[in-house]
DNA sequence: AGAGTTGCACGTACGCTGTACGGCGGTCAA
DNA sequence: TTGACCGCCGTACAGCGTACGTGCAACTCT
């Protein structure tokens, strides 16, 4: 027994592996190659094409979410719980995270997350299409601020990293910016994550057949046996 | 007059036209030489790196956003139109909005938008914080929205795409997913969009030290210092 | 047991990438 | 005129993804 016999897990974890430690930028096939002491084709025997392999890296990120998912728990903390467990992978594997999302992929890996999430929105008392505007508003969020906490903000952490957060730019031409520098130079992840999470959920509330009176528990929702 | 003096301009432009004709995938220096007539080498004259290429687009793109902002109008008005003029940069530009979400940029082609969005925010009566906060959870949500649309959606695709729409799920293990496979497999991105932002704004609404007594709906929700 | 088939690992090679380096021609100041 | 400079270019190098052919091991069938 010299080596292992090489398989797609683990040239994907090889993968995983050295995105992590090293960017997505450093993954070559010659680079997985090496570090399972490999030669290059060879990985072609397992993996059709780099990209099916980045596939695979996006889907194996994917499939280790965790859903605790209980049934009987009020909706909106089952949409805590679930959207918490998405975000989770994104510490867990930060610089796999921006591969998976800039991926689309076509994987029942995939598929799982949003059965749990429509089961849950349709507890709720949403129909259908409203269940499904809604996932697709929450994931759209969640995946900003994915994109937001792996380090690729779009637009407004120039000011954090480059300029110097308590100064750097122009108070007289963005004087709003310049008196916020220091609340936009600094960013607790987790809080400003649950912030938004709680705004939407609030919305959906509002929204929600059972309407605005979301006072207490409620414990009115119907949860019409949620599978099957 | 042979041919026009090559500026970094031109060079960012003939990129641009190049992602959106022919995808991101297929810029490279040489192509874009060739594009424009001119030797490889030359671009580096202008352009410091492929890199710095790159984020010159993401500038170049992001500063086409069209800011009408009247500060006369209600403040929930003028998120909706800023929202509107970030997204309107996607449908303008599908292709290099990939390249714009995906990149850090340092410059202050971004921060324009921030400092509209902070004034606007303050005017609607939020603190620095709160209104940093909310600044942020809008952008999560118009990234990730973005990000869908230009077809780099992250996770519940795969009904459209590849499985047939109406079909191809296995009922048993995705009965919700099944039963909504066509809900899933088509989206008017503008309507999926406004969706969500009417949610976020009906949320700031309820969080405004106005209080909650404009849409009607909301009720309690005291919200009391955003955190939790 | 021998023959045939199959599957995996490998080396080589091709066309592509970004870019460091040096040369070449034209314009302008002295 | 001469020298300096600047924009343009060709060459070269290391590295990329992967198509192709070869050889070795194990298994199946007669």
């Amino acid at each position: 027994m010299p080596t292992k016999p090489l398989s797609r897990a683990r040239i994907v974890a090889a993968a995983i592996d050295l995105i992590e430690r090293e960017g997505a930028d450093a993954v070559s096939m010659r680079r997985i190659a090496a570090e399972l002491g490999v030669g290059v084709m060879s990985l072609y025997n397992h993996v059709p094409s780099k990209d099916a392999l980045l596939s695979g890296v996006a889907e194996a990120v994917l499939s280790e979410i965790e859903f605790t998912d209980d049934p009987g728990a009020h909706w909106a903390d089952r949409v805590r719980v679930q959207a918490r467990a998405f975000r989770q992978i994104a510490s867990l594997y930060p610089r796999s995270t921006m591969v998976v999302v800039s991926r689309q992929l076509h994987s029942a890996a995939g598929l799982l997350p949003v059965e749990r999430a429509l089961a849950t929105l349709r507890s709720a008392g949403f129909d259908g299409a409203e269940a499904v505007s809604m996932l697709r508003v929450f994931i759209a969020y969640i995946v900003g601020s994915l994109l937001r906490e792996v380090g690729v903000t779009p637009a407004f952490a120039p000011v954090s990293a480059p300029a110097v957060p308590s100064a750097g730019v122009d108070p007289a031409l963005f004087p709003e910016v310049g008196a916020m520098a220091s609340l936009l130079g600094t960013c607790d992840h987790e809080e400003e994550f649950e912030f938004g999470l709680e705004m939407l959920i609030q919305a959906a509330t509002a929204r929600a057949p059972g309407g605005g009176q979301t006072g207490g528990q409620t414990g009115k929702q119907v949860s019409r046996e949620g599978t099957r």
